[in-house]
DNA sequence: CAATACTCTAGAGTAATACTCTAGAGCAAC
DNA sequence: GTTGCTCTAGAGTATTACTCTAGAGTATTG
């Protein structure tokens, strides 16, 4: 079913319906936890559309992973689609990074948290095919930098770990709610330690780090 | 029931058995997949035991949880129990949860993979104080650097962010298969990374970086 | 229009499984 | 011997993921 929404084009119908209703019992009551009943209730949608649409509880939950993936990856990628800097793209990715956890956090929950690694081979392929892409996507950005010598040159899992890994702590303990603080209080500190890892040295005397 | 087992003193009984049998199917079917009933005949007890000692089956991965908890924080204190200077102490504490991660798969697996944070109010607590005991070991050996100007000041949490989380990326990515290289092969240039964020700029001049 | 095929809805029924309950064996204390 | 406690045993129950059959709605074709 296709119809307009404040002049969007908006998808809707049972399978989307379906889509939410999985997350936010998901959220709600975790993975265990949320029953088909639940979901088909919120939804209201019949036994026999849950199973028309998604043959399992597990596929509607990577249908849902893979969904979520794809909006995570999209608001990564926007922060670095105009051109910049070393040090203006690494502010700007852990950011987007910290700022999509903070305002989606459903969605963070279900994609960090929730969802666990026992995808079909399906899915597994699908989500390889995005992290591609995205690495795809940093790599225009970064590339140029490594050549003019503003970044250190190392393999792209390497410097993506470097950006994202640090703030994940952070993100994993405000998600769970072991840690209330919110974590994009951290973002300063946690972009300064990746400059340092990930820029040059000379870069780093030349654009005047903090004194 | 006790006995000694090469020397040492070793605890048994159906309870021990139960848990250890947990681990494996849960390795093995994911959490999940794993049936009260393939860890009772794994362990060999009766539905009366397994009920009997937890009460339910998320109560036996909440204690396993604990356990491996503890099991992995010890590997990673003892890095760090004997003196050692900023760059050496940060060497250990990375290589000691790689190779932890890598020689205890399984263990790894459940801790960083299967459980998730739907744990009960009982082990969250007890996950909190651990989590502090850890911090505190790690303060012992990292306050005197900072005074001494070895490290760069910052809060312990975000030290931590910054040893574990780049290679927790690398990690996962090993323990869920996505990724088959030796997370270990990644050591060096962790440090490298690690040192540049963590260790005062004239330090790192000072004993004399990889040229 | 009629016939056909296809998508989706509906809900009763089934099999699996986490958990409960009652009974009792083994053992220690007194 | 009696009592009390810990642990074992397994039959029974309630929940829940999933299957199956039937049919309504809708597009397609002659």
């Amino acid at each position: 079913m296709l119809y307009s929404f404040e002049g969007v084009i908006v998808v809707a119908g049972a399978r989307e319906d379906l889509m939410a209703a999985g997350l936010a019992v998901f959220d709600r009551d975790g993975f265990e936890g949320a029953t088909v009943a639940a979901i088909r209730a919120r939804a209201r949608a019949s036994n026999g559309s849950f199973f028309h649409f998604f043959g399992s509880k597990k596929k509607l939950a990577g249908a849902l992973f893979l969904e979520v993936l794809q909006r995570y990856h999209a608001a990564v990628l926007a922060a670095i689609d105009t051109p910049c800097g070393a040090r203006e793209g690494i502010d700007r990715l852990i950011r987007a990074h910290l700022d999509w956890v903070v305002n989606n956090r459903r969605e963070a929950r279900y994609l960090f948290e929730i969802s666990r690694s026992e995808w079909s081979e399906e899915v597994r392929d699908a989500q390889r095919a995005q992290n591609s892409r995205l690495g795809e996507g940093v790599e225009r950005w970064r590339a140029p930098l490594i050549v003019s010598g503003e970044l250190l040159p190392m393999t792209p899992v390497l410097f993506f770990s470097q950006i994202i890994g640090p703030a994940q702590i952070f993100c994993r303990a405000w998600l769970s709610g072991r840690d209330r603080s919110d974590p994009r209080l951290q973002a300063d500190i946690l972009i300064a330690c990746a400059i340092r890892a990930l820029v040059a040295p000379q870069s780093v005397a030349d654009t005047g780090g903090t004194p």
